[in-house]
DNA sequence: TATTGTTATACTCTATAACTATA
DNA sequence: TATAGTTATAGAGTATAACAATA
C-alpha cells in the first residue's frame, strides 16, 4: 500500500491508532464519558473540555503561576487566566499573591479541587481498565511502559504514573 | 498514590501517556509537524487543522455524502460541507451528484488530493518511526497490535495500517 | 524598560436555524 | 412529510492588543 521499509508497516497500525485518539470525534466521546456526559450526574461543576486541562495540569506541575501554567497546557496566559476564574469561581481553585515577586500569582488546587482531579484521574484510568485486553500482568506491563516511551519520544513529555491526564 | 487494583498501576501509565497524546499543547505541535509548520515548504495549499480531518477522512472511507463523512469525523454536516467547499477550491476533493438520490452529493479526492493523503500520511509515519525506541523488530510489531487493539476498545475504531489517520 | 496578570477586542471553528430541492 | 445539502446566524474558545502594577 505504501512504499516499504524498516518497520513501516508497523509505524502504519501505530500512526493509525494515534491519529485514532485524537481524532476530534473520538476524543470528543472520551472527554464526555470522562467528565460527566453519560448521565445525569458524573459531571462535576466549573469543570468543562476547557477547564479541565486547567485544573489536570495544575495537578501535574504543582502550584504555579498563571503564565508557568498556561505554557504547560499550551494555552495563552490570558486564556488560562479566565478558566482559572471560573475554577476560582467553583471553589477548586485559590489565588494567592506570590510572595517572591508581587506580579505574579500562585494558583492552587484547593482540597475540593484535588479530590475533583483525584475523582476525574480514577474515572479515566476505569475507562482504560476497560479498554485493556485480557493480557497477562507481563504483557500489560510492557505495553503501558512502551506506550509511555513512545509517547514521551513523540511529544516530549513524561507520561508517568499519577500525572499528565489530558 | 491511588488505591490499588488489578492493573490499577499500568491504567495510569496508560492513562498518562494519552492524556498526554491528547493534551493541546502536543497535538497542536503534532498536528503543526504533520501540516507543515516546521519550515517555509511542507505545508499543502487548503489542508490546515480544520481541513484535514475532512480529507483524511474521506480517503480513509472512501466516495461518500457529506452526512457520511461529517458521522465518521465528528462534525456536523454543515461544518464538513464548508470544509470540503474550500478542499474543492483547493483542487483536493470533487463534488459529483449522486446517482441514486438526487439529494446527495458524493465526494471524492481527486488524483492530487489522492496524492496529498499520501504525502501527509507518509509524514506521519515517519514521526512515529522516529519516536519508536531501538525495539526489536518483534517487540515493535507486538506494540503497534496491542496499541491498535487498545485504541479500537477505547474508541470502537479499528486502527489498521493506511488508515484512521488524524 | 521589561514582565505579570488581567480585561477588551477580534478571529477561528463549530453548532443551530432557515432555505431549497428531492424522496 | 421527511431528508440531503447548503447558507445565514449565533455560540464557544482562543489569540492579539491594551492596560495597571511591579520588577
Amino acid at each position: 500500500m505504501s512504499q516499504d521499509g524498516p518497520g513501516r508497516a508497523d509505524a502504519q497500525v501505530i500512526a493509525g491508532a494515534i491519529g485514532a485518539l485524537v481524532l476530534r470525534a473520538n476524543r470528543m466521546h472520551l472527554y464526555d464519558e470522562l467528565l460527566g456526559g453519560h448521565g445525569g450526574d458524573g459531571g462535576v461543576a466549573g469543570v468543562d473540555r476547557a477547564t479541565y486541562p486547567v485544573i489536570s495540569g495544575l495537578a501535574r506541575i504543582g502550584p504555579c503561576t498563571t503564565s508557568e501554567l498556561a505554557d504547560q497546557i499550551g494555552l495563552d496566559r490570558t486564556v488560562a487566566s479566565r478558566h482559572a476564574t471560573r475554577l476560582q469561581q467553583a471553589g477548586l481553585l485559590a489565588r494567592q499573591p506570590s510572595p517572591d515577586d508581587l506580579r505574579s500569582t500562585v494558583l492552587r488546587l484547593t482540597p475540593e479541587g484535588e479530590r475533583c482531579v483525584q475523582a476525574l484521574r480514577t474515572r479515566l484510568e476505569d475507562l482504560v481498565l476497560a479498554a485493556l485486553p485480557d493480557w497477562p500482568p507481563e504483557r500489560t506491563h510492557r505495553f503501558a511502559h512502551d506506550l509511555g516511551q513512545v509517547v514521551h519520544n513523540l511529544t516530549g513529555v513524561a507520561a508517568e504514573p499519577g500525572h499528565d491526564h489530558p
